[in-house]
Formats: structure tokens, sequence, C-alpha cells
DNA sequence: CTCTCGCCTGTTTTT
DNA sequence: CAGGCGAGAG
């Protein structure tokens, strides 16, 4: 291995770096993964470290494979590190491995999003809170963003909340009752846990930081303050800590990431060592000034300019059209064109978007024109009702304290035990110290109907009879009995002959089967423990196989530390690119910028940006403005074309009130404005009231949701306000 | 107890 | 438009 060839001076720099902290600030495409993997690869190679000292942190399972596959390439002999893995897999190794020291059960299962807003809403109504009046998903949000904060349900309630809050608080320690009586940990627990769990067993985490004398973080800017607080604990003791990250990509901060971790990195190790990485490798100069400029309007960074040796490249093109489904239209026209241009396969192509609802149309019209695609995100594949069902089985044959996934599945399918039975059975489950299971078995006592009796003392000893079965034999097998006896398969067959999405959910089943199948066949011992961790850490974005010759579709957030010959950035328009919620305060429209900047910084050879003059959305529509954020891109640098039929007169001049973009903006005859007061549906022509200047008449609308501006004219005078502050009602 | 119908409401992004 | 939820019938 020789990294004076593979390197150039800088990147040489950091990955020759070895004792001490050091922060690399790698900017997009400056090949940060190639720096991380050959220093892990010489601390290993070189230093002589024992590779399990070595500890890597990565945001997504496809991260640290790829690092864990690379560091593996440049040794050659299998002396890669074990430990490469995301925050929550390698908190959850250590969890478990460590179960009895931190006081909690091994055999804990992991709740996901949906089986937390289940217990919750379950606590929620043991605590006659009414989920009117409290959004049992608001609710869910604020416990994660506490846990984030490493904020416990004791210290949440001393604080000084508000009325929510505080009703936020009873939950939360109900809540943690419950997770604890269920034997599961939800997400934010696997990070928190640990934290937790180190700051009370320091004896414990002195291991750890034996254990990993070199730690590497990769994305950093993307971490929230209890996985900050993990790393800080475990790099205590050496400060071998190597964090990468780039601020100006920084785009979680809405589940809790915190750009202050990596802005004062600096002030947590004054002796750190700190190398930028500016040399781009990835995209043209074309590309690169417009992510450059673009993200130069951002207040608070550390100020990179990203330069490139790569060729000039071509302009940047901007597409008009008329609505979603033009839009899907025209990128898929390009696409095409592009292929037939240069022979480029379709792998080569990614159409990214704000919203996952965005793909809809763009499916439509990709599979029109029989283009090959896949989705990547959206609903996870193990979060499917249907996939959901088969494994909530699962879940409560390793954990029978499960008691959000008995719920689940102790009538799904339909067999006669209702509500009435299931809290019978609960309650005389509890009274008695029984798990689920055992109270499936011993439902006699519990009072129930004869026939619920029999129906539940049946799943009772299916239940049983697995449960006992697990340690011996495969997943696949454990998995194919449950789908067997509960003939959810066969059903969904039968349905699938006169329903589409049936035949869907059956595929997903079939898919589940393979998949354990496959997990079966490459573990050992294949358990079903095993199994159900898989699926729950594992995201549908690692399951991704590039590989495969298709267009790819996703979400910005999705694509970052991706890169594409060629990208789509579509419905670039106010109110959905910047999200509207986004466009009121400058931290979150700051965010939002960032989140183009990664969209730009995707491509490598050409860029196309789309917008729609209409969407498409709910039942109505909605008037497409092209985003503001296309206003920062330099006009030299771009080519413009519009599928819309324009006066000519119209073309190139600056059109109006000086935030277009050059094009004539659509006139459609309703905008809907977002105020405090709620949303209110304005046109031109349409009369208002005004509080203060009286009865109007809109003349004009500028912009929409919480910007819309309108032109009013009250008797002799005009005006213009801004909806959102006006306090404007209609009128007849 | 189960199923179906119709109403309501909501779309940001996810490990 | 779609998915969730409550009411009411079988």
């Amino acid at each position: 291995m020789n990294l004076r060839e593979s390197l150039n001076p800088n990147q040489l720099e950091a990955a020759e770096h070895i004792d001490g902290p050091l922060l690399i600030l790698a900017g997009a495409g400056s090949g940060k993964t190639r720096v991380l993997t050959y220093r892990v690869a010489q601390l290993i190679d070189d230093v002589g470290l024992d590779p399990q000292q070595i500890l890597a942190l990565t945001f997504t399972n496809k991260a640290a494979k790829e690092m864990r596959e690379r560091i593996d390439a440049l040794l050659g002999d299998g002396r890669a590190p074990n430990w490469v893995g995301t925050f929550h897999a390698i908190s959850t190794r250590i969890l478990r491995r460590e179960a009895e020291n931190f006081g909690l059960n091994r055999y804990f299962v992991i709740y996901d999003g949906d089986d937390q807003l289940a217990l919750i809403k379950r606590v929620m109504k043991e605590l006659n809170l009414s989920d009117k009046q409290f959004a049992p998903e608001a609710i869910r949000s604020y416990i994660s963003g506490a846990k984030d904060q490493l904020i416990n349900p004791e210290d949440y309630a001393d604080r000084g909340n508000n009325y929510f809050e505080q009703n936020v608080s009873r939950v939360y320690t109900a809540y943690q009752n419950a997770l604890s009586d269920n034997n599961a940990l939800d997400f934010d627990d696997l990070i928190m846990q640990l934290v937790v769990g180190f700051e009370n067993v320091p004896s414990l985490l002195e291991h750890y930081q034996e254990r990993f004398q070199f730690i590497n973080v990769d994305e950093y800017q993307d971490t929230n303050h209890a996985q900050y607080r993990l790393i800080n604990l475990l790099a205590k003791k050496y400060r071998n800590l190597c964090v990468v990250g780039d601020d100006d990509q920084s785009i979680y901060a809405w589940r809790g990431a915190d750009i202050k971790n990596i802005l004062e990195f600096e002030k947590d190790y004054p002796e750190s060592k700190v190398v930028r990485l500016e040399q781009n490798y990835r995209s043209t100069k074309a590309i690169l000034e417009v992510g450059n400029t673009v993200i130069k309007n951002n207040k608070g960074r550390t100020g990179k300019e990203l330069w490139t040796e790569n060729p000039p490249g071509d302009q940047v093109v901007v597409i008009e059209t008329m609505d979603e489904r033009d839009e899907g239209r025209e990128v898929t026209k390009k696409i095409r064109e592009e292929m037939d241009l240069s022979n480029r396969p379709l792998r080569d192509f990614t159409v990214l978007y704000r919203t996952n609802a965005q793909s809809r149309a763009l499916e439509d019209e990709l599979r029109r024109a029989s283009m090959p695609y896949v989705i990547v995100g959206g609903l996870r594949f193990f979060e499917r009702k249907e996939v959901k069902d088969i494994l909530g089985y699962l879940k409560v044959i390793v954990n029978p304290r499960d008691s959000v996934s008995f719920r689940r599945i102790v009538n799904t399918p339909p067999r006669g035990l209702g509500n009435v039975s299931v809290e019978k059975i609960e309650t005389f489950a509890v009274a008695q110290g029984l798990n689920t299971i055992e109270g499936l078995v011993h439902s006699k006592e519990a009072g129930l109907t004869p026939s619920a009796t029999r129906s539940a003392q049946a799943l009772g000893t299916f239940l049983a009879d697995l449960a006992e079965r697990q340690e011996t034999v495969a997943a696949s097998e454990i998995t194919e009995q449950v789908i067997k006896e509960t003939s959810y398969l066969r059903e969904l067959e039968i349905e699938a002959a006169r329903s589409v999405e049936a035949e869907t959910r059956a595929q997903n089943v079939r898919e589940l089967l393979a998949a354990v199948e496959e997990f079966s066949e490459r573990t050992d011992p294949p358990l079903v423990r095993v199994f159900l961790e898989e699926a729950a850490l594992v995201s549908d974005f690692d399951r991704w196989d590039e590989s495969v010759d298709r267009v790819t579709l996703m979400t910005l957030h999705n694509a970052k530390g991706l890169e594409f010959p060629f990208v789509f950035i579509a419905g670039m328009e106010d109110g959905l690119f910047p999200i509207s919620r986004a466009m009121e305060s400058q931290n979150d429209l700051e965010e939002e910028r960032r989140l183009f900047y990664v969209g730009i910084t995707r491509a490598r050879e050409r860029l196309y940006i789309s917008y729609a003059n209409l969407r498409r959305r709910f039942g109505g529509a909605m008037p497409g403005i092209q985003s503001r954020f296309l206003s920062e891109i330099p006009e030299e640098l771009v080519e413009k074309l519009s599928t819309v039929r324009h006066p000519a007169s119209s073309w190139g001049g600056g059109g109006g009130d000086g935030d277009s973009f050059g094009y004539p903006q659509a006139q459609p005859q309703q905008r809907e404005a977002s105020t405090p007061f709620g949303s209110l549906r304005l046109a031109e022509g349409k009369k208002v009231r005004h509080p203060v200047w009286g009865d109007g008449q809109i003349m004009q609308i500028n912009g929409s949701g919480s910007n819309m501006r309108a032109t009013i004219r009250f008797g002799g005078v005009t005006k213009k306000v801004m909806v959102k502050y006006a306090a404007l009602e209609t009128i007849k």
C-alpha cells in the first residue's frame, strides 16, 4: 500500500496522522472515504495496530459495508476491523453483550417508529389523555427529541415545561416504564441507554476505552447530542479520535443533529489537527461552481471553497414544465436523450426529490416509457404492514413480553380474539406474572368465552412450540411455519385474483421469505433473533443493489454520500423545495439550501433541475412557483428549457418583481396562503376584508404558502401586503 | 366479534 | 388520494 501515490498532499496529511484528535473537513467529492480507509488500513498495516482496537462509526450500513470492504481490499488478508458499523448497530451489539451489567435483558426487541407510536397511544389511553387533544405523533417526536438530548423522564419532568410538555412528560414516564415491561428499546434508546450505562458503570466504560483506542466517525456533522456524548466518552482516555464531516452537508437538524459538534470540535479537543479537503474529484467545474455559489448564501459555515481540475463541463439545465406529469415526461425524455447520445447505462441516472410523494408521478412516466427504475427509501420494506405482521410473530417468539407485537398478531388474521378477549388475557397475564404466550396457554383461567379460549390456546401452543425451538431451528423454518399456520400467504394469494394490492402484499411476503432464507444460509447459527436484529437496523437504503441497471429514484436526504454521472433534481418549487415550513426561519431555510447543495454535488457530469407550474397535491392543485434557490444560480451557468409555450415578449426579460428567474410565472386561479390563523385560498380578482383598510380587491399575487404577498386595491389606494401578517378574510 | 362504509385529515426529510 | 378511525350492521 503506497499512500504517497494514491493521495494528494492534504489527503496524505490526514491519512498519516496517527496519534491524537483529527478533524477532517471534507468537501463533497473530495475523497474522504478514500482517506478514511487508507488511514485505517495504514494503522493496521504500518503501525501494527490490532484491528479489533479500531472502532468506525457510520450512519448507514451501506457506508459501513463499503468501508469494511475497501479496507479489506487494501489489506488483502482479511484483517479488516470487526467493529465497523452504524451507531445503532454498534450500540446494540454492546448493549446485548453487556446487558446484565447495564441492568437490561439481552433479548430485548427493538421498536421502530410504528411500534413506538402504538405504545404511546396505549399509554395515553391508560393516562386518559385524548389523542385529539395531544397528537401521539407529536408526543413521539418530543420524546424522541428528549432522548437525543439524553434527557430522561425525571429530568424532563423537572424542566420548566409548558402545558403540552407537561403532558409529554407524563407520557414519557409511562412510556419508558412500558418499554421496560415489554423488554423493548426504541431506536433512540439504543444510543441513550448505552451512554447512561457507561456513565453508571465506569469500569465498563474503561473496558471499552481500552478496547477502542482508535475511533473514527463518518458524517460527524450529523451526530446528535447523545451520539456526541457516546463518542466523547469512548475517546476520553486515548483521544485518538478522527472525525470526518462537512458542515455544508448537515441536513439532519430536524432529527437532532447538532452542527455545533463539528464546529466546536477544536474547542473540545484543543490539541487536534485539522485538515481540509477542498479538491473535488467528482464534478465538472460548472457543477461545482453552481454548488459553490448556492451554498455561499448560507451564514455560519466554516467556509470552504471547493475547486477541481476536472473539465469545465456543460451548463446546468433548468427545465420549466407544465405540471408534475409533464415533468416526469421531460425527465424521461432527457434520460433517453443522454443514453442515446453517449451510450450510457440506466444506472448512471438518478432522479432526486424533496418528498417521497413526488416519486409517484415520476414512476408513472418512467413506467409508461418502459424505463426500469428503482425507488430507494420511501416506505421501508420491513415497515410494510404484511411484513410487520409476520415479524410480529417472530418478535413475540423471541420476546414474549413484547405486548405491542402481541397485540398486533393476536388477531391477525382474525381468529375470534377481539378487544374484550385480548384485554382479559392481558389483565390475567399481568396479574399472574405471565408473559403473553403463557397467558394464551392458560387462557382458560382468564374468563374468556369457550370459543375464544380454544382459539387462544391454539395460538399459545403454536407460539410456545416455536419459542422452544428457536435456538435449534433456522429462522427460515420458523418463518415458514408462521406463514403456513396463519395462512397468511394463502389468503393473500386468493385475494390477489381480484386485487392488485393483495398481489403486491403477497409478493412482499414472498420477498420476506426469500430474505429469511438468504439470511439463514449465510448466518451460523441462523437464529430468529439475529434475523430480527438485522430487520430492525437495516434500512431500505442498505438493501439497494446499485449494480442492477435501472434509474434510481430517491429523496435528496437519501442521496447523501452517493454520486451519479447524471442527476435530476425535480420539483424545484417554492413551498416544495424549500419546503413551506422551512421558509419562515433562517436556520431552516439554510438547511434546505444545504440539502440543495447536497443534491447539486451528487452530479459528476450533468445536472438537470426541473420545476412545474402546476402541481397536484391531495385532491387539488397547487401553483408551482419556481424555487427561490434557482435565482441563486448564476445565469451564465444555466441553460433554460421549457415545455410551456410563452408569448415571445415574456422571454428573458426581467419579468415584474425581480425575484423571477426570467420565466413568466404561472397565474393559476387560486393560491393557498398559510397564515397563523390557518390557510386561506386567494385568487386574483377576489374580494377581501382587511382589519385596517377595509374591503378591497386582489390585483396581484406573488409567492405562495407563508410567503404570499398580495397587491390589493382598497377604494382608491393600492397596498402590498404580506398575507401571513395581514389577517385578511375573504368576502363575497 | 368482524367487517364495511364513509368521513376526516394530512405530506418533509429517517437511523 | 389514501390511510386511519369511528360508527353501525350483520
